[in-house]
DNA sequence: GAACAGATGGTTTTT
DNA sequence: CCATCTGTTC
């Protein structure tokens, strides 16, 4: 349709991005690259390889004229997925703008508006399995339903360990302590954790579960079958799906052709982030693929076997590095090798020092992808090189402190100098140079905000420090929070709670209820309190205080009180007629939604459906659909079950300061990035699996464990340096977001070493901070190769 | 400054 | 459960 040199003068025109084959040789290639060329497309960090993908896809609908809902572009997380696609959208738009525009197109004027950029398949590979399942599905049968993971666990707790008296069983118990590691006492809950943990590697591994059920090297190991059978049963006979349940049925139906009708036009397979595929994932990649070839089309994979960080999950990276080989053996062909080793995103000094943290460990050299190129520094855009900076405290709260403060200065007080290069422009990215909060984010191994045992981490105490006037700033991190302990959750389940239980009677008469959430119920239902006194307007003709009486009485002067029976729900929504952030505030409603799912998925399987039931002659029924409730929904809350759902946030509001896991951060960019090296290790004991691992820990365990039984065989690799592998690989990933500044932070154990009364004690040892696995310090002493604040 | 005994406290990442 | 920390002693 247009010519192809028209199209790349468009990509130029309208997305300011020249791609010329003698510059961008890679990019280049990979996008003109014929329709039936597979590629295998090796891409460094920066390198622009969204873009690459994005414009691939445009140019096979407006260049190739091929249909869009013929092409599959998958990605790893929800927001790569949801970035994924407002790109080829949006560009596409523009795009076309420019092609209809063009007299010598005329003719095509109706075709090009006629194309339909949404029918291209988008999203992670969960959602399309999801999707296409429901959408392509045989008449008569539901749409799928999947879990969430909170009811996973409590299907494994009732269907796995109760049933049958398994979790009594003291060769399971054995097993499972030993699968999680030196810790003790497994409480019920955590021997589930660790079979849904097991069940799914049998999934992402592909692993032969009969052979491993039977080689009794444990046995434990026969129980954990039967726990895991047990926990698949219950899934089966409601219908219900979980994340690695959904996948596999996709991948059977694709290779029993039950999903002719999708698999006869696909046509173009891509997936981004190829390096964190697991080997269920490969197997529906490879379906696809074959449709695709046998369709006259083609698969396209990019992936840097560098930031491959996902091990727990299934990841293997060989199935990245071995790709060619690999789908040689499945399919018969051999795709195109690009390399894009060229980096756009960042600094001269930034591009440096990521080029010395990737090749700083030999060892980690031999899982690298063979012969790869260095990452070359190529921005062209005009830059300030500021040199990598470095923020080390004595302790957490004062390193909390000043970065606080360095970040107010850097967003409001008109910038920070840096002191050692006085000619070199302050880092500033105030609202006077177009710049936001939403420039800087902090990176972190965790967003935990707060410790298991109450102390806060340094994101909550950035929080804090942060929103201190003057010139306050609010963090956004939603994950690092407990939902339990945000102040509108906690009124509106205080609300809930005071209603359907008044007097405590019903809680008080429940023995397992754990003493967190019995802790927290009670920090609710005061909340709850101090809003009824606080909010004395009517709705409905009510005050909330005579609405709650009502409840509290059981008397319906409300005709919605009258129903004997009453979902949940319906509450929680009258209710927030008295909260309005829930009904207004972006954030309110995220937590409302979060709130009404967690009710929703509880019926799924709670016995009475989320309904509260009144009824005089059968007050035992109240008291088991309350009792139901409080199990269902307001524990799992309480406890910290219950997460934040990615794909509701995906807007990061630009006042705020991100604050985020690097997983969360792959893929993404920001002009400033502060990354946490060491805020966690005030001394030796601190946790090594984060820093400088002594063994592979429980992610390598369950690899070798079970990956005997999978055609993946056992990791060539002891868990040793697999753990090594994963941690370079990890920081490799934070230190390649910042366009312009990287600032590590961390406490002066990991840099000069600490003090404890009269002993000193020498610098921990950190992966981050520049120490290979042989434990040489490339950095040391002190860290002189960056400047610090 | 070394050597020992008893105390201490501690695992994260996501579809 | 066990590596590391802390207190005490010589």
């Amino acid at each position: 349709m247009i010519q192809f040199p028209d199209f790349m003068t468009a990509v130029q025109g309208t997305l300011d991005r020249t791609i010329t084959p003698d510059a961008n040789r890679g990019q280049y290639d990979a996008i003109e690259s014929a329709l039936d060329r597979s590629l295998f497309i090796v891409a460094g960090p920066g390198s622009g390889k969204t873009m690459v993908m994005a414009l691939r896809v445009l140019k096979l609908v407006y260049v190739d004229g091929i249909d869009p809902s013929t092409i599959l572009v998958t990605t790893f997380t929800k927001k790569a997925a949801a970035e994924l696609r407002s790109r080829i959208l949006g560009w596409g738009d523009r795009l076309r703008g420019v092609f209809v525009e063009n007299p010598v197109y005329a003719n095509y004027w109706e075709i090009l508006h006629s194309i339909d950029l949404n029918q291209i398949v988008t999203g992670t590979l969960d959602s399309i399995s999801e999707n296409i399942l429901q959408e392509y599905r045989e008449p008569g049968n539901p749409a799928p339903v999947i879990i969430e993971e909170f009811i996973a666990n409590a299907m494994m707790v009732r269907y796995g360990l109760l049933d049958g008296g398994r979790f009594r069983n003291e060769d399971l118990k054995s097993y499972l302590q030993d699968l999680n590691g030196p810790w003790p006492r497994l409480n019920t809950g955590g021997m589930a954790e660790i079979l849904i943990e097991i069940k799914d590697r049998v999934f992402h591994d592909q692993v032969d579960i009969d052979a491993f059920c039977a080689s009794g090297a444990d046995s434990g190991i026969g129980v954990a079958c039967d726990a895991i059978q047990a926990y698949l049963e219950a899934l089966e006979e409601r219908l219900l799906y979980d994340y690695a349940k959904i996948e596999q049925v996709f991948y059977q139906k694709l290779v029993q052709q039950d999903l002719a009708e999708f698999t006869s036009k696909i046509r173009f397979v891509l997936v981004d982030e190829y390096q964190d595929t697991n080997l269920l994932q490969e197997q529906i990649y490879f379906a696809l693929a074959s449709y695709a070839l046998q369709n006259q089309g083609s698969i396209t994979v990019v992936g840097d076997d560098d930031q491959s960080i996902y091990r727990f999950r299934g990841a293997t990276v060989d199935l990245f590095t071995h790709f060619p080989a690999r789908i040689e053996d499945a399919l018969g062909i051999r795709p195109e090798l690009i390399t894009l080793s060229k980096n756009y995103r960042s600094t001269q000094n930034i591009v440096e020092f990521v080029k010395q943290f990737v090749i700083l460990d030999e060892t980690f050299q031999e899982v690298r992808v063979a012969d790869k190129p260095a990452i070359e520094h190529a921005r062209e855009e005009m830059e300030v090189n500021y040199p990598i900076l470095g923020m080390f405290r004595d302790d957490i709260d004062t390193l909390a402190q000043d970065l606080a403060s360095f970040i107010k200065d850097v967003v409001h007080n008109g910038g920070v100098q840096i002191s050692q290069s006085s000619a070199m422009d302050a880092i500033r990215v105030d609202a006077d140079r177009g710049g936001s909060p939403a420039d800087v984010c902090v990176l972190c191994s965790s967003p935990q905000e707060v410790k298991n045992n109450g102390e806060q981490r340094l994101p909550g105490l950035l929080r804090d420090y942060l929103q201190d006037p003057p010139h306050s700033i609010n963090v956004f991190n939603p994950r690092g929070q407990n939902l339990g302990d945000i102040p509108d959750v906690q009124v509106l389940c205080g609300l809930m709670l005071t209603c359907i239980d008044p007097d405590h009677a019903i809680e008080d008469g429940m023995r397992t209820i754990p003493g967190e959430a019995r802790n927290k119920f009670a920090t609710w239902r005061a909340a709850a309190q101090t809003h009824i006194r606080q909010h004395t307007e009517r709705h409905g003709g009510m005050t909330l205080a005579e609405f709650v009486r009502s409840w509290h009485k059981r008397t319906p002067r409300d005709a919605f009180l009258a129903k004997r029976e009453l979902p949940l729900l319906d509450l929680a929504y009258k209710l927030i007629t008295w909260i309005s952030p829930m009904q207004h505030d972006v954030e309110g409603l995220v937590y409302l939604e979060v709130i009404t799912r967690t009710i929703t998925q509880s019926a799924v399987f709670a016995s009475f459906g989320s309904e509260i039931i009144f009824d005089a002659k059968n007050p035992e029924l109240e008291e088991k659909s309350i009792q139901d409730a409080m199990r269902g929904i307001f524990i799992p809350l309480a406890t910290g079950a219950i997460d934040v759902n990615e794909d509701l946030l995906e807007t990061i509001p630009s006042d705020r300061i991100p604050v985020m896991s690097i997983h969360q951060a792959k893929g993404l960019e920001y002009p400033l990035v502060i990354v946490d090296v060491g805020s966690d290790f005030k001394d030796r004991k601190s946790p090594a699996f984060k820093r400088f691992p002594s063994k592979g820990g429980k992610t390598c365990d369950m690899e070798d464990e079970l990956r005997a039984f999978s055609s993946l065989q056992l990791p060539r690799r002891s868990g040793f340096d697999r753990a090594f592998d994963d941690l370079r690989r990890l920081y490799f990933v934070a230190f390649s977001r910042p366009h312009d500044v990287l600032l590590l932070i961390g406490l002066n154990s990991v840099k000069d070493g600490y003090y404890t009364r009269s002993r000193i004690h020498k610098t921990i040892p950190n992966v981050a901070t520049g120490w290979d696995r042989h434990g040489t310090w490339n950095w040391g002493d002190g860290l002189p190769n960056i400047i610090h604040i």
